[in-house]
DNA sequence: CGCATTTTTGATATAGGTCAAGAGGCGTGG
DNA sequence: CCACGCCTCTTGACCTATATCAAAAATGCG
């Protein structure tokens, strides 16, 4: 019955309406009625990276709700390359699609651990039905999907391989600390169009530059002005 | 009071209710009573070559479902290089972002002369919420956008030129005649992201090989069997 | 018919791909 | 607790695809 991986883990059925992210999440904004579309339970699992949320092509069920960590959205190319169009994180759905009847369009990979709601489509659908601000807020998911998308495409897949890895940096780092967490080249590659010693090449010469200071095994303190500058002029202006 | 560009043609006001379209179009599906929803009239506009639907940023107050032709959508890098995201054609929505009071994403260009009819939001609001199947078909309409982003990222910035070039063609390829109608090197380089030469060089390439044969101006016979050969193996497989 | 724009082509430079090998971590099992 | 093997990251050497710069051809426009 269950569609989630042999990593999977079961952590718990989820109270919604005691949701500690309620606030920012797809069903705030609902009253007691709408909450009587929950006829089967919203389970919570917990998943650890590399563990996969669902595949492509799989029949989509469930829309999950991203309560912590970072998944990739991948997809494949008749060649068998693959391609990693999206990152998903905190607050974000996953499977959309789902709710119009599709199957899953991407693999979702766990990047970093995560925790996940998962919401049965047709409760989705019969809340949807009942309250026009969910309606208005899958709308809106959509629609920050779409932003995501272009972005990817602008910014990420034009210029040359060090403005696009600066301007990942740039969207991966948590502006509070300037810190990053970093994943593994092929990844940074696959989302890049680059390859994996591409982005193994430039993030070491970012680390010997000292735009990247290495905290720990992924993590990183960025210096931001540096990569901004960078992210916007291609050619290197070496020293001054 | 209009906002489309100073080449623009009103000509004339639709009525939704006998659209030839109604089918394929938005507002398929719907009933006498969401007509009522039709205060304000809704316009359609022909637009040649080289006009501007919307602009980025501007106020998203109409969304547009368009009849015919064929538009780009165009988002800007920091660095003033251009980046064509998606394209529309009949049936397609533009605007959608209007819908949830946003500004418009990207500059909306046409391509090849187009006809609109131009729906204030508030109607298409109204009706949404009169009308679920409107509603579905809403959302669809932005999961259609989605894939053919994440396509986009996949088919067309992915891969070496010949490749691309290829996939492009092959997407824009009408099914029944096997021709396909190309716009200017420029905008093929930055669709593909190549610079215009590689664009020019890749299609003289495809002519001498006899993938593409000129039948006019703009209009070429595709050799689509050819073509997915490329689009696929990477490698020229030159003679046999 | 001549000017402007786009397309094509050429020559050259270079960023990034490819192939290959070494270095560093990490987990497993002895 | 150490040693081995596996895997990822890094680095090197080389090569090719594509960018770049430039000019000539083609096309369209007034």
């Amino acid at each position: 019955m269950k569609t989630l991986s042999p990593q999977e883990a079961w952590s718990g059925v989820a109270d919604c309406q005691t949701c500690t992210l309620r606030d920012s999440v797809l069903f705030s904004g609902l009253g007691e009625k709408e909450f009587e579309c929950i006829h089967s339970p919203i389970d919570i699992f917990s998943l650890p990276a590399g563990a996969l949320l669902y595949r492509a092509g799989d029949e989509g069920n469930f829309m999950y709700t991203i309560r912590s960590g970072l998944i990739k959205l991948v997809q494949y190319l008749p060649d068998g390359s693959q391609r990693i169009v999206r990152l998903l994180r905190g607050t974000d759905v996953a499977g959309l699609e789902a709710l119009l009847d599709q199957r899953y369009q991407h693999d979702a990979v766990i990047l970093q651990s995560t925790e996940v709601c998962r919401l049965p489509v047709e409760i989705v659908r019969c809340m949807d039905r009942e309250n026009p601000t969910l309606h208005r807020e899958l709308m809106s998911r959509w629609q920050r999907a779409l932003m995501e998308a272009d972005a990817w495409l602008t910014e990420l897949s034009t210029g040359s391989a060090r403005q696009r890895v600066a301007r990942l940096l740039l969207r991966l780092h948590n502006t509070e600390n300037e810190q990053c967490e970093l994943f593994s080249r092929e990844d940074m590659g696959a989302m890049l169009g680059l390859t994996t010693e591409t982005a193994s090449r430039i993030v070491a010469e970012f680390k010997r530059q000292g735009l990247l200071t290495q905290l720990s095994q992924t993590r990183y303190r960025c210096d931001i002005p540096g990569l901004e500058k960078i992210a916007e002029n291609g050619p290197v202006s070496s020293a001054d």
